[in-house]
DNA sequence: TTGCTCCTCACGTCACGTGAGGTGGC
DNA sequence: TTGCTCCTCACGTCACGTGAGGTGGC
């Protein structure tokens, strides 16, 4: 297998597959592409020219910024499946980047165009309601995955207890979710019928509150601002208060895939007006 | 400036903006967004709600994956200018990433296809040449970027002295540019008239050798391939050799921006066959 | 007073790169 | 024998995140 025509030094099979010395080495150290061969007295790495398929391959991984255990994953699956079942879901994931790169550089063209309105802010009392809702303790990263998934739970579940929903979807997020980039989060669907559904195990009654809300058209990207908006009122008219901000999806994913037609509202919770607090 | 209610902690500053505590006090640390006022017993860092608008301009700009010494450099911008500069920079660098992520993808469906053909190879004496030529210690990221440049400049010079090329423009490349990352890249243009250019300094003489030579059609994302059928090659014939590879550009960026129309020819150097050597 | 928010400090993460100091193979 | 290639080891980079242990403000 090593004879001495096919055994590469580490800086010819670097030349061979436009992987640098030191990338060489450390995916031997992490077990990611091991020489064929170790000289036990000098250390000297030696690898086979049929190595470079598989050099080949990670490196193309890596050039789509697959993080390491994913490629090995990718190497060590067993089937033709089950490696391009990896592979796709990395290429979803890129696709998802990309669009989310898109709404970042337009939001921002925005930002600097100055062709962001005034936000408009009302104080509201929000009423008690039931719900069917899920809830999760997710970081800020899987928040819109899992969301996507929640919505459609919810949705199967009011049509198997025949509960049509009395308003949009909303959503309920603890502060972690921003300070700590990891927290509660819950979704939820406002239903009317709680009859049927007050043994359900997703049965949530949302709490009354006063908020400020604000609402704005386009995708969610675009939110943060809104939230400044909101914050520096509560802070302003002295009422901040810590608690989970809520979200209602006026018009949202189920209504159409395009983000620029999307319609939200933003509550903010406002702490009782007290006299001290001025 | 900092009156009682317009003064927020950090956690209440981290919900405004969406970043994170963490983050805030990273972003501290490294002078990006300095909090308004520090207690100077305490440490406890205070804002205003007027910096939720500079907190928001650098979350847009992270999430382009701007380098935080850019964004630095964005907000420290003295004019509209300069800023738009760095800015349109940016979203440059963003789209030549996003047309590379493509040819590895595209790279990446012809390898697990097996829609890439066997790689030709024939042995060939490449003969000494006068070219016109520039060389540099470059990067393996900024090579692209520089053989561009550097291709324009002497066509330039071509131009400027009367030099019609006698064939296509070619690169010599040192191994530390595949081994290490970085090295020495030279662009050249054969030309003929070398009476008019022997006192130029960019004169230089191409050396004759022999060379494995393949030619492969298509972008330069599949360069390695043909690199690693060439190094095969060379090193189970056991001649295996040091010394930089040559490439030449028979249809390239000149003749059409249409990379799947590009057509390059790579050498391989060869050594000598000596008879110890098998 | 309690408990929540905030603080610092040290260390970890990811995928390598840098550089020192030293040995091995042709 | 020379010099080039290779080795290990420790530390650095980038932009934060984790967690311990402790103080401060309402």
């Amino acid at each position: 297998m090593l004879d001495s025509v096919n055994r590469l030094q580490i800086g010819a099979f670097s030349r061979l597959t436009h992987l640098s010395i030191k990338t060489l080495r450390y995916y031997h150290e992490i077990g990611l592409l091991e020489p064929a061969g170790v000289d036990p007295t000098s250390g000297y790495r030696y690898y086979s020219t049929e190595q470079a398929q598989t050099a080949q391959l990670v490196r193309r991984f890596r050039d789509l910024e697959m993080p390491v255990a994913d490629v090995k994953a990718v190497l060590a699956a067993p089937d033709q499946d089950s490696r391009d079942r990896i592979l796709a879901g990395h290429l979803d994931r890129l696709r998802l980047q990309l669009s989310q790169t898109e709404a970042s550089v337009d939001s921002l063209r925005r930002m600097l165009d100055g062709s962001i309105g005034q936000v408009l802010i009302a104080e509201r009392e929000l009423p008690r309601a039931i719900t069917l809702s899920v809830a999760a303790d997710v970081s800020r990263a899987e928040l819109g995955a899992w969301w996507r998934d929640a919505l459609q739970h919810l949705h199967a579940i009011a049509t198997d207890v025949g509960a049509e929903p009395t308003g949009p979807a909303g959503g309920v997020y603890e502060d972690g979710l921003f300070t700590d980039d990891q927290g509660w989060a819950r979704a939820y669907l406002p239903v009317q019928n709680t009859a049927r559904i007050s043994g359900l195990e997703c049965r949530y009654e949302l709490p009354a509150g006063r908020y400020a809300v604000a609402s704005y058209d386009g995708p969610h990207s675009d939110a943060d601002r809104v939230y400044a908006a909101l914050g520096t009122y509560a802070a302003e008219s002295g009422r901040d208060a810590p608690g989970p901000v809520r979200e209602h999806y006026l018009t949202g994913l189920l209504d159409t895939p395009d983000q620029s037609e999307w319609h939200t509202e933003i509550c903010w919770p406002l702490a009782e007006p007290t006299s001290s607090s001025r």
